[in-house]
DNA sequence: GACCCCCTATATCGGGCTGATATAGGGTTA
DNA sequence: TAACCCTATATCAGCCCGATATAGGGGGTC
């Protein structure tokens, strides 16, 4: 999906400030499955504003730069919906530099195999319990579906890291017996 | 990881031209984790080589393109080894149009929902058919084990879809009973 | 037999996106 | 009191993606 129907699905949901929507990719409803950053989310907005897909008021604020808040139109909601249509969704992208990284594990230091194993196991519990609080959606809605199929995904990779540290920590040790074995 | 880091990668494995390269990318044992077009591909073999941490050899075709063959140098092996270790990887990125079609479900014809989601699913099993033939490293095997990590996650997603199917076509129906009701 | 699409194979280019940086003051924590 | 993070907008360089160009072989279809 594109960065300014990104700003368009962000906004059908409520006005917002480009620095609000990106707290929506960063820890919201998209955080799992959208991304932008302010280099495309502020261009995106001015674009969408020319063409009348949105508006904005400014809201001032002292000591501090004012606040621009977008609203989508109906021509906005139009546009949405007609994208969302419009073909086949892209594939899904998943990239992962940790799967890079425990495919060369019997090239790597246990230690390090260890570290990024353990870091990711936390990582995704944090993800999981953020997840699980924020179901502002009633249940049964379109987002909290959406959420479950987050949940669901980010367990089965949870799970699948505790069941097989030990064989990615084995397979760096028997190739490096030098490092220590402690756990 | 960027993209010259994956091309080393790759290259640890067995010598390879840009094309194939690519095909790992694609189809191979890297295709559920990391990406790559020629666009990147090209432009990062000449820095590589330019760096020493691959070399090439041309083999000559007839009625197509020389391939350029090529291959990690003991340099590169240990870059690509200190790349591995230098910080904490980056956090996994997925991207996914049809969780954000599916988001706004209750906007959308049933029939649209309908469709991405029997398209989607079709696509995962297309995908774990795909896993599960190419075992070709050995069983435990670090290259086995991230092959595995996808299985699980591609299952995982592709449950929660068939299970849930009713449930995103129930909402868009609702809220379109216009839409046909037969499925 | 003619047509079309896909596969091998390299390469470039424009446009889009990411991540870093600039600016500015407030609050919080060690 | 220093360091750091939060709100807030904005820009920019560099990297990357996807499309396109080039070129011929093979295979399937009508």
């Amino acid at each position: 999906m594109d960065i300014k129907t990104s700003c368009l699905g962000v906004l059908a949901l409520r006005p917002a400030s480009g620095y609000e929507i990106r707290k929506a990719f960063e820890e919201g409803p998209f955080s799992h499955f959208a991304e932008g950053g302010f280099g495309s989310i502020y261009p995106a907005l001015s674009k969408l504003t020319g063409e009348g897909l949105v508006t904005f008021e400014v809201e001032a604020q002292e000591k501090r730069p004012d606040k621009k808040i977008y609203q989508i139109t109906d021509a906005g909601r139009a546009t949405l919906v007609e994208k969302l249509c419009e073909k086949a969704p892209d594939d899904d992208k998943y990239k992962s530099d940790l799967l890079f990284i425990l495919f060369f594990a019997g090239q790597l230091p246990a230690d390090r195999i260890r570290n990024v194993i353990d870091d990711r196991i936390a990582f995704y519990q944090a993800k999981l319990d953020h997840l699980s609080e924020c179901g502002g959606a009633g249940e049964g809605s379109a987002p909290d579906l959406v959420r479950g199929f987050g949940v669901t995904v980010y367990s089965a990779a949870m799970s699948y890291l505790q069941d097989h540290r030990q064989d990615f920590i084995k397979l760096a040790d028997d190739n490096r017996p030098a490092a220590d074995a402690a756990d």
